[in-house]
DNA sequence: ATGTCACCTGGTAGGTGA
């Protein structure tokens, strides 16, 4: 099966390269992430038209995720359960015997701010759910726009970036603490071209540039593990003529 | 050359978040 997250950074105005996408590349399932939109503004029409099942999360202006389909999903959860949340940022449900769970992992903004505080709560009660979701669903998959460069050679300038949001001590023990529950990181199971990005700033001619981080994630139970055959960032849909800032990352499993 | 985009409110710009 094929698997992909992407944060489209508003549905409303990426949705016509949303369906593009997904005509091209054909994936089981896909988590999106910052659809900003609220529930009722949901383009579900467009997307039952083009094929999709849909379970979405929205929110006014900020934040929002979806999961789409081939086959419906089941199960469908939305946050992270006993966890206090104004802001959608999880959708899980099942498709084809697998977990699959979306989430737009929090910005944070700066070590130190409140932003950054909420993030680490927000962290560590994904933390908590994911150890519990993987004992009653081995075969899990958790993609999305972690907002965490693991490791130095996820960031163009690991120096200028050292300690500053996406790259602090905090957020990637965070990450490895999630990797430690039992998961792999997709990405690197495979030999990558060097300089790999899936977040580029809109600003500074970034992309064009290649200055860019390593943000979105997918990471693959141990069940899984042996049967994922193929991860890639696909940079395309970011030389769109207005594209997101970030780009799609797909996965291949096979059962 | 810190060179953007998307959203909101409330008004034809400014503020916020990323």
């Amino acid at each position: 099966m094929k698997l992909a997250t992407w944060n489209v950074n508003s549905l409303a105005v990426r949705l016509p390269q949303l369906l593009d996408w997904l005509a091209a590349e054909q994936p089981d399932a896909v988590v999106l992430q910052e659809t900003k939109l609220t529930d009722d503004k949901f383009p579900q029409a467009e997307l039952t038209a083009a094929g999709w099942h849909s379970s979405w999360h929205g929110q006014k202006t900020y934040n929002g995720v979806a999961l789409l389909s081939r086959e419906p999903a089941q199960d469908i959860v939305k946050n992270i359960p006993g966890h206090d949340d104004q802001q959608a940022r999880v959708i899980a449900g099942s498709v084809a015997g697998v977990r699959v769970i979306g989430g737009y992992f929090p910005n944070g903004q700066a070590p130190g701010t409140d932003k950054f505080a909420y993030k680490m709560r927000w962290l560590d009660a994904l933390r908590g759910w994911l150890q519990s979701e993987l004992a009653s669903h081995p075969r899990l998959v958790l993609m999305g726009d972690f907002n965490i460069a693991p490791e130095d050679r996820d960031v163009f300038d690991p120096v200028a970036w050292a300690g500053q949001i996406h790259c602090t001590d905090e957020e990637r023990g965070h990450f490895r603490g999630l990797i430690g529950l039992g998961f792999t990181d997709a990405f690197r199971l495979f030999e990558q071209p060097p300089k790999s990005w899936s977040w580029w700033d809109y600003r500074n001619l970034a992309f064009r540039k290649n200055q860019g981080l390593r943000i979105d994630h997918i990471l693959v139970s141990e069940a899984l593990k042996a049967g994922t055959t193929v991860c890639r960032i696909d940079k395309l849909p970011r030389k769109n003529e207005r594209p997101s800032d970030h780009a799609p990352v797909l996965v291949e499993i096979t059962p």
